[in-house]
DNA sequence: TATAGCATGTAATTAGTTACATGATTAA
DNA sequence: TTAATCATGTAACTAATTACATGCTATA
């Protein structure tokens, strides 16, 4: 029984009364996906492994024909969420970023190429900033105002993160136009 | 045929000049791994299967009875590159970080642990920042002086990037400092 | 002379994704 | 009535890691 940063999703959302595996998805799909992707294919498998384990418990929640399950904590649950949350101990973060892998061979591109990727990175992060205030943030916020404060600030720090790259990307392009004019 | 970030990363490297399995993984070790973290069980069939596409050579560099293979790009393999570099196309960028994904559960806990645990997210951003600029820093910038520039500037963009973090962090901890005087 | 590092590779395992399969309900 | 969404799950596949296996060379 090794619990995974996917596991500990999984309990956090049924702590925040997200009952269901299709439901959690939902949640995770605008909000923790951003720093912890997961799929269908993976909630389902883990909510069986942790009813296994005493971790959860399983209701039925169905209506009509409709089969929908209501997963809540058990208290063993929570003391394991709770043990994790106080822990220190974490996988190493790890991040896959195409994008910049192209900034670093960026020196095999002529000036006006470097230029343009340089540019179009300095977009997508505009973008993501951009998505993270409008349609992220808001949800989050809702949430605040439930007593649920924490969303918001990751929220906050997702996006201040996005517009500090497209600050930074904005700085490069102006050095990289002035070395230009300068050649 | 159908190339992922892993397999760019390998031409880049020979392109860069590095080149056997072992050094690429060892250059990736200290540079692209923050953003594109490969193993050597990954580099080696790569090598291997761009060698039967005709993307990279092998030539021979034993040593004595040490053996060590020199590959180097085809003019298939650096137009294949340069390819890359100009698209636009990237996968999804992902990010898996259990410390944010704690943070975004933290109202579980006490105001208390709330604060510890922006402590250590602060920490580990601090760390990260002076392990960028201490040890991965310098060896771009020394492959700045023969020519080869952004490496650099993608270690500038990550030491910049945890600092940023440091001090959203260090000013979210004194926001819930200043709420516990306030209760 | 033994340990660390150089060097190459494969095998076994794990994690995670996409695709598949099924069916109910709601809104256009 | 048809498409979108709700809802649950499995199967097949892909990506990626760790562990295994081997052997040379330089240094303490």
């Amino acid at each position: 029984m090794t619990l995974r940063p996917s596991s500990y999703l999984v309990l956090g959302m049924l702590r925040l009364g997200v009952s269901s595996g299709y439901a959690i998805k939902q949640a995770a799909d605008v909000s923790t996906r951003f720093f912890c992707p997961t799929s269908l294919a993976q909630v389902y498998p883990e909510l069986a492994q942790l009813e296994r384990e005493g971790l959860v418990r399983r209701g039925d929640d169905s209506q009509g024909g409709r089969v929908r399950h209501a997963y809540e904590l058990t208290s063993k649950g929570e003391s394991v969420l709770l043990r994790w949350l106080h822990s220190e101990h974490h996988a190493p973060t790890q991040v896959r970023d195409e994008g910049v892998l192209r900034l670093f061979f960026a020196d095999a591109l002529q000036a006006e190429d470097q230029r343009a990727l340089v540019r179009r990175l300095r977009e997508r992060a505009r973008a993501a900033k951009a998505h993270m205030r409008a349609k992220i943030l808001p949800l989050a916020e809702a949430a605040e105002k439930e007593g649920v404060g924490y969303p918001a600030v990751v929220a906050r720090l997702g996006a201040d993160s996005y517009a500090y790259a497209e600050r930074w990307l904005a700085r490069l392009e102006e050095d990289l136009d002035g070395d230009e004019l300068s050649d």
